[in-house]
DNA sequence: ATTTACGTTGACGTTAACGTCAACTTAGCT
DNA sequence: AGCTAAGTTGACGTTAACGTCAACGTAAAT
C-alpha cells in the first residue's frame, strides 16, 4: 500500500497580516485591497485580521495568476471555483466547465511561450553565426 | 537535401494603419500608442503611416507579450534584442546575455503554468469524486 | 467641386492595482 | 502611566495602457 495522500499541512497555523506580507514580499496595502476586491476574506480578532492557511494559499494563486498576467477578477473565479460551493450537480457541472476553460487559456498561455522560447534559440544561433564571421 | 529555410514570406508586403489594426483585431490608437512608446517606427508616406513586414512582426511580438503578461517597456527589451544593433563582440554578448534572461522568464512562466495545471487536475478530481458520492 | 473614407495630431478621460499619507486603536513592555 | 510596535480605516495620489473626442489633412469616387 503506497502513500498516496498529500503530505499533511499544519492547517491550524494562522498568519498576522505583515506576516503573509513578509512571507510573499508584498505590503500589507496590497492584502487589504485583496480582501477589499473580494478576493480574501479572513478571520478576525477583535478588528485585527487574522488569515488561515487557506488565505495563505490563496494569495499564492493570486501571485501567480499575476506572474502570468492575470487579472486579480480572473484569479478571483478560480478562486470561487476552488472554494466549496453548492454541493448539487448543476453546480458541479458548471465547475468542471470553469476548470476546462482556465486549462485552456493556460494552454494558450504555453503555446506562446513556446513559440517565444523557439524564437529565442533562432535568433540566439544567428547571434552566434555573427560572431562566428567575424 | 531537405528544405531547411523559412517559408519565403513576401517581405515586401506594406499594411497600413487600419490594416494591421483589423488583422490583430486591435485599434488604430494602440497602434500608434505602441509608436509613441518606441516599439514600433513604420516609413512615412507624406504624413501617413506604412508598416513594413518587420513591423508586423513586431507587434505580433508585443501582442503576445501581452498574452503573457509582460509590459510594454519588457516587449520594448525584447524587440531591442532582435534588431541589428552594434556588430562588434561586446554587443553581441550582451544579446546572448537578454536572451538568456528573457528564457529564464519564460521558463518560470512555464513552471507557474504547470503548477496551475495540476492544481486544476487535482481539483477536477475531487469535484468528480463528490459527485459520485451523491 | 463636394462628399466619403481614411488618416493625423493633440488633449483630456478612464480603469486596474496598488502607494502614500493621516488620524486613530490596541496590546505588550517598562 | 507612558511608550512602542503593529494594526485599522478613510482619502487621495500615481502609473500603465489605452479610449474618446475634436479639429484638421488628403485622396479617391461620384
Amino acid at each position: 500500500m503506497t502513500k498516496n495522500e498529500t503530505t499533511p499541512k499544519p492547517n491550524h497555523t494562522i498568519y498576522t497580516i505583515s506576516d503573509l506580507a513578509q512571507r510573499f514580499d508584498i505590503t500589507t496595502r496590497t492584502i487589504r485591497f485583496y480582501e477589499s476586491e473580494g478576493l480574501l476574506s479572513p478571520e478576525r480578532q477583535g478588528q485585527k485580521r487574522l488569515y488561515s492557511q487557506r488565505d495563505y494559499t490563496t494569495l499564492k494563486l493570486i501571485l501567480r495568476g499575476k506572474r502570468l498576467g492575470w487579472s486579480l477578477a480572473e484569479s478571483g473565479e478560480l478562486i470561487q471555483m476552488y472554494n466549496p460551493a453548492q454541493n448539487n450537480q448543476a453546480q458541479y457541472q458548471k465547475v468542471l466547465e470553469r476548470v476546462q476553460e482556465s486549462r485552456g487559456r493556460l494552454q494558450n498561455q504555453l503555446n506562446d511561450i513556446e513559440v517565444m522560447l523557439l524564437e529565442l534559440d533562432e535568433h540566439e544561433n544567428q547571434v552566434r553565426a555573427a560572431m562566428q564571421k567575424n
